[in-house]
DNA sequence: TAATGATATAGATCCTCTCTATGGAAGTCT
DNA sequence: AGACTTCCATAGAGAGGATCTATATCATTA
């Protein structure tokens, strides 16, 4: 049977013309080389070499191979190249997706470290909601997820990656309302400010009011988190946003947090990858990345 | 070290996605086909497949590979087919090189037959004198030359592949002369048609006279056999030509051989390669073909 | 003719691939 | 749930081929 290593040897003898000098650069001795050249040549049944005083010159025969033998070869050095660019994270490319305010307040400042550590890595960014990045996640075209949790699907992995603390928050019409705690019901008399249907977020705040026996009419309905504390700050109701995501705005006094009197639980933000098969070696440098950060800025 | 071995296990392992089916087709066992993907899994410091419930499936990196050893295999596959063909005589091609009336009269009918049993070779033929044939060989610009002899060239190796018989020839205006045998001296008072100045056979037939201490005025000096013919029959004059290859028109009797009373040696045609190298099996089935094809029509 | 620079060959050795046997994990079918 | 099937991993033994050393051989050159 064919044996590759010989064609390998035959590459070097033919590009040297020398038995001896090819041993040299393969690191076996000439007898090696010839024994090698012998068996290719019985193995094809043709002469690929004529030996020569000086040296080993190829045959017409031996011509015509070497064409293809360079070329299958120069494919696998190429292969070799590109594995190690993957593996020093110099190639390939990094597919994530998340929502909107967690690539503005949690997954930019790691991005930007990632990109400036990997700059060759491409970066495929989608926005979405947590069922949209499920669905991706499954089909393939995402590597990594950031979501709210639980995510309960069996194609899935999921790690917790932070808590996130909500909260109500009002403008300056408002303010008055938050000198001290305020019930549930009292609360709901405000307006309310919350992020359109299908968003874990909406279905997060509406399970916790029903918990209490309680159910809310929406009065404002937006789909990012921009435009909710935009018109908090106007006055037109309480808004349910993550703390630390307005954290600037509260600061600055354009937003003030309501007490609630019954507490609203923590959730969490994890990573969503598949199951099934492992990640990309860059995808699993990026959730080092991801957990390592998060740990630090406790 | 790299083993192009393991390159060809990866390959049938990621077509099929299971070690156990790779190793069938590879006609090896199963734990062999785990141990070479973990060689090379190590090797490249990358995880190359994942290991499935049912099979195995390429990660993102080993597609990435997949693809280049695909291509590198397909080379080898090629260069394979392209020796076999080689081999078999269903491609390359062969160039010889003779003269003029040795191409018609002696190369022809074989290289009928070598085409019928070869028609995928490819036939480049060039006609030119000995000399240029000896430069033609010794540039590599062909494979094997039809010469006069003697021809003596370090460089070439030349066979010899039949014995020729020139004579002189003249017209029905001189067939008076060829009743009884003539002189020499006689000979050359006729008006002598030759070849051109440059030739081997108008080198031959000079030396011929000045080994009998005669010399002769060239009357008519031409470039091919057709028109030497041409020329004696019209009554020009004798015409110095192989015998052989104006046998068809002596038959015919427009041509009439003159009975030299000194005899004219025979001479050789040969077949000239280069010494060093060794022959394309193309070249060498044609030359087996000419030698016995002439060794059969003695 | 000796020296040089090649390749070829012989025989011993060692390494690596391959094998057999077995274990273990994940799915599948009663 | 438990038996079965399918598939990969591991361990250890064994064989065979690639490699090595030593030497022969051949052509060229000084």
């Amino acid at each position: 049977m064919m044996n590759m290593e010989w064609y390998r040897i035959f590459l070097h003898t033919a590009k040297l013309g020398n038995l001896t000098k090819a041993a040299h650069e393969l690191h076996i001795t000439q007898p090696s080389v010839s024994y090698a050249i012998k068996q290719l040549e019985a193995e094809l049944g043709v002469k690929l070499f004529d030996r020569m005083s000086k040296g080993v010159a190829l045959t017409t025969e031996g011509s015509a191979l070497l064409e293809y033998v360079e070329k299958s070869f120069s494919f696998i050095d190429a292969g070799e190249n590109k594995i190690r660019s993957l593996r020093e994270l110099t190639a390939g490319e990094l597919r994530i997706g998340a929502n909107g305010p967690v690539i503005k307040h949690l997954l930019l400042p790691v991005l930007d470290q990632f990109h400036a550590e990997h700059p060759d890595v491409r970066i495929r960014l989608t926005q979405g909601k947590t069922s949209d990045i499920r669905n991706r996640l499954k089909e393939g075209r995402i590597d990594l997820g950031l979501v709210h949790l639980p995510l309960l699907d069996d194609d899935l992995n999921v790690d917790h990656l932070l808590a996130i603390q909500d909260c109500f928050v009002v403008g300056q019409a408002y303010r008055s309302l938050t000198k001290q705690s305020i019930s549930t019901e009292d609360m709901i008399k405000i307006p309310l400010l919350l992020l359109s249907q299908e968003s874990s977020t909406r279905a997060f705040v509406e399970q916790w009011l029903s918990s209490q026996g309680l159910h809310s009419e929406v009065d404002i309905e937006l789909s990012s988190l921009d435009m909710l504390t935009e018109f908090a700050q106007r006055g037109y109701g309480a808004a349910f946003v993550t703390h630390s995501f307005v954290q600037d705005l509260l600061e600055q006094g354009k937003l003030f947090a309501l007490q609630t009197r019954e507490p609203i639980p923590t959730r969490s933000v994890g990573i969503a990858t598949r199951r099934v098969g492992s990640l990309t070696l860059i995808a699993n440098r990026f959730k080092e990345m991801l957990t390592a950060d998060l740990n630090t800025n406790l």
